[in-house]
DNA sequence: CGAATTTGACCAGCGC
DNA sequence: GCGCTGGTCAAATTCG
């Protein structure tokens, strides 16, 4: 009976994504139209400025976009109060909490959620990946046991925001960075950031609504894989016994990517398919350098698409940066329902979730 | 000149 | 209690 209405659920979504893609076709051409004057704009940046640079100015600049394209929407719904909007994403009504704060009550309970942790791996030469938000530095460490030093970002998008980020290479790869999120933002967000802090918020969610870890201290990593990222399998793992808990996206096996997309079984992937993935790819890649729109565009099909886009993620390692974003985008705009509704309980999200995808049995 | 970054100092938690 | 480590603060410095 459940499994009906989430199957009646499914459809509606899917028909809805059907016509998104037909919009995004049309968007494509007018985006065509919009490539030379972005490339004007983007004439700067190609003249001694490194790869780090060049990248985050066009992963921007496809965040710009679709920053405006929210500014309609929250011109449509201004009689929302901040709070208000930022209770529609986040799973955990969270307060911040300052290093000199006073000791509140519910210090405790805080202090749990903000434990929930999640790391995106992906190769970038960047000391840093572009997510969206604005972020300041306020320390660095020499971590034990790598030599390369652990950078501490603040998000600075609105005063008192308690979302802060680590930043570190792996020691096994020195392209790997290793992307550490923790807390949620108390204020709204362009899309482009939206779209990784619901993953993280999604994540840390179910991190500490899901069931309990096995004896082993590691949960099911498919749960993640088939609620968060329906399309990567073997990219996310959740771990317990960690300090603290701590989903982890692997975005650095790009070479398999494809047959992934393509085998990974599933409710989700039946329904949605691997083309929401490809256009999701495009949207957010088609400005970054080495990812020539040719691979988009030379094919007309939705499979192909995909194609293409596994091919520009093995071809251009600096296209790891924007994935976590586009993956992420996916769910977001498909599926409210995960991490983002905080006006159900946790234990309940997570189940709905769960049955809603590949894990029906659950 | 204000904002952002750097970097040494400080603090808390943890294991011995 | 002591030392180690991770995380944060804040003054100094750099940048735009």
């Amino acid at each position: 009976m459940e499994n009906e209405r989430l199957r009646a659920m499914l459809n509606q979504i899917n028909s809805k994504n059907y016509s998104l893609q037909m919009q995004i076709g049309t968007l494509l051409q007018h985006q065509q139209n919009l490539k030379g004057a972005i490339s004007t704009g983007d004439r700067k940046i190609n003249d001694g400025v490194g790869e780090e640079e060049k990248q985050r100015f066009l992963v921007s600049k496809s965040m710009e976009e679709k920053s405006m394209a929210n500014e309609l929407q929250k011109n449509s719904t201004s009689e929302k109060s901040p709070e208000k909007n930022f209770q529609e994403w986040i799973p955990n009504n969270k307060v911040p909490k300052f290093h000199s704060s006073s000791k509140d009550t519910d210090q405790a309970a805080e202090a749990t959620i903000k434990k929930a942790r999640v790391s995106v791996r992906a190769r970038s030469e960047a000391s840093i990946i572009s997510d969206g938000c604005q972020w300041r530095k306020y320390g660095q460490k020499m971590a034990k046991g790598n030599p390369f030093p652990r950078a501490y970002y603040r998000c600075t998008m609105a005063v008192g925001c308690p979302v802060r980020k680590q930043v570190q290479r792996s020691i096994e790869d020195r392209l790997v960075l290793i992307t550490t999120y923790e807390g949620n933002h108390n204020h709204p967000l362009p899309p482009a950031a939206m779209s990784m802090a619901s993953t993280t918020s999604a994540a840390a969610s179910m991190l500490l609504s899901g069931p309990m870890p096995s004896a082993d201290g590691f949960m099911n990593p498919n749960m993640l894989t088939g609620t968060i990222l329906p399309y990567s399998a073997n990219f996310a793992s959740i771990s317990a016994s960690a300090p603290f808990p701590t989903v982890t996206l692997d975005l650095t096996t790009t070479p398999t990517t494809h047959s992934h997309m393509q085998m990974l079984p599933g409710q989700f992937t039946r329904d949605y398919g691997p083309q929401a993935i490809a256009h999701a790819l495009y949207n957010h890649s088609r400005f970054l350098p080495g990812v020539s729109d040719a691979a988009f565009f030379s094919s007309e099909s939705s499979h192909d698409m995909t194609n293409a886009a596994t091919a520009a993620i093995a071809s251009d390692p600096k296209f790891t940066a924007a994935i976590a974003e586009a993956l992420s985008s996916i769910i977001g705009n498909l599926n409210p329902d995960i991490g983002i509704d905080s006006k159900n309980s946790p234990k309940n999200s997570s189940d709905r979730n769960m049955g809603n995808l590949s894990f029906a049995g659950k």
